[in-house]
DNA sequence: TAGTTAATTAACCTATAAGTTAATTAAAAA
DNA sequence: TTTTTAATTAACTTATAGGTTAATTAACTA
């Protein structure tokens, strides 16, 4: 019963789907193709399980085709990361950072907490 | 021993710590803040264990005053996910969509015609 | 029909996520 | 000095994520 953003954050907070992931942007795959480069590392049903977890939040369907299943990348799940990862943009961007370094060099660091009174002198008078 | 993707993401996948992630981003609270809003659902230690998770993926970064824990948004983390996110783009952004329901009007799901000559030629050829 | 291939399901194990209550720490206030 | 406030830690429970091996399903192939 989980939101779908919970869904897909889930979904991708793991390296191995997000892998699989990647390996469906460049085209359909089957189960076992998409189990390929993972198969020294863990085992088909492994791979099944993942796969249900990416269905599950609607980032890949799941076709048929005889006995294969060919799997394609559904990115619209994500639109909806996108629009949450909007409202934080000014929180990670470059130009914000920049920003902060740029504002701690114009503004002294000074510090209101009883601590830093007793502890911090300004260094001359001329700042702000 | 997560990736930072991996951490973020899974710090992500909660919608009580996205909710103290959009409560901080009004600003800096304290722990019995951000647990204000969930004081009938869970115990302030749970809260306490959501805001390590978050801290462990960098996402929030905790200080001192007095017997209060200031704690204060840190975007950067999202940058990663962000620079991910920005592989998948065509994928699930709307003009995406808007192209592809476009092309559905313009290419003949049948046979070659006129234009479909000109634009595409497919039947056999293993070209590009 | 028997055998092979692709994938899933079943049954199980282990680690950990997410919560609890009770005890503890640390600072402030009375 | 005692009490209150803010938060953490300890110890514990329960559910589930992520993996395993073995069995099963379903389609194709010889």
């Amino acid at each position: 019963m989980s939101d779908q953003l919970t869904l897909t954050f889930s979904a991708l907070a793991d390296p191995t789907r997000r892998a699989m992931l990647a390996q469906l942007s460049k085209g359909e795959a089957n189960v076992s193709d998409l189990a390929a480069p993972f198969m020294n590392e863990m085992s088909l049903p492994a791979i099944t399980k993942h796969l249900k977890v990416l269905e599950k939040a609607g980032l890949v369907t799941k076709t048929r085709d005889a006995q294969w299943r060919p799997c394609k990348l559904n990115g619209a799940p994500l639109k909806d990361v996108s629009d949450w990862m909007e409202l934080y943009r000014t929180y990670w961007e470059d130009s914000f950072d920049r920003l902060e370094d740029y504002l701690k060099t114009i503004v002294p660091p000074k510090k209101n907490s009883k601590a830093n009174k007793s502890r911090k002198k300004k260094k001359n008078g001329k700042g702000n």
